[in-house]
DNA sequence: AATGAAACTCGCGCGGC
DNA sequence: GCCGCGCGAGTTTCATT
């Protein structure tokens, strides 16, 4: 991975869906050795997919919480996340140090739906101590971009 | 916004840089027709880009950190919040009801690059009090997913 | 708004450098 | 590892219903 794959990463970070041939114009290089580069990040491991992003006000999802879970003393951990994850209003499940706690980044329609979840899905398992949960008013930045360098210097 | 839409929606959530013809062949239609639907939610801004998504590990920023930020009684919420959303390494500032506070996620390569944007660039800050990490040791899910309905139905 | 056909553009494999 | 060429496949426009 050298300097040139950071380029077209960072190409696709802002606008994954545009065509092979304008990547490998914006970077100055043939199409069919961008083409191939990509291909070597995917198989690599290192582009994982390719997402949309759609604009959450339009959806049922306007209302984030982030809900920080104290785990029970004997709680199993692994199986506890596991069946959070499965829940599709939670987006991110992490595991914290020091306080035997999980951060979950939920994603509802309003606070209704937040006590349900809460209610009748999250605070009955049995790992869960309890929860607390902080509401978000107002989000300033929200992005998944990794940041990348702008020089990268091969390690051989 | 339509059922359709929504079908259309949800492809591109999971794989966003497959060829039009194939979303086209899923929903069964044609693909120009698939295709006038993806402009027109582009316009309307429900679809706001299309994005890679990259292995984290790959890269130097595998350490993700939650940080709680208590601002001072007089501080200006806005600009600190969008002098923090400046920085490359901080990925969302959202603000929280109730403390007086702003929650980070940060993506850092390891605890010394935490230290330092915490001690050169976030606590200096003249608005910012104090500050809370929780380092996050483990992640069972991440994902920006918006859960879509299974059912639309259309509200004139 | 969906369709099918036509014109155009791109993806992608191959041979050569 | 990059380039250029070529064919099959996808994109996009447009007239039609």
């Amino acid at each position: 991975m050298d300097h040139i794959d950071f380029k077209i990463l960072k190409i696709l970070q802002t606008k994954a869906r545009i065509p092979n041939v304008e990547v490998a114009r914006e970077i100055g290089m043939a199409p069919s050795a961008v083409l191939e580069r990509i291909k070597k990040l995917e198989a690599q491991g290192v582009i994982d997919g390719y997402e949309v992003r759609l604009n959450p006000d339009q959806f049922e999802g306007s209302l984030i919480a982030f809900l920080h879970v104290t785990l029970t003393r004997n709680a199993r951990i692994k199986e506890t996340a596991m069946a959070l994850a499965d829940m599709a209003s939670i987006q991110e499940v992490h595991y914290i140090a020091g306080e035997d706690g999980l951060m979950l980044k939920v994603r509802v329609a309003d606070t209704s739906a937040l006590e349900t979840l809460l209610t009748t899905r999250i605070n009955p398992m049995p790992s869960v101590a309890r929860t607390k949960s902080s509401i978000v008013l107002s989000t300033f930045k929200e992005t998944a971009k990794i940041p990348l360098p702008e020089t990268y210097h091969t390690t051989p």
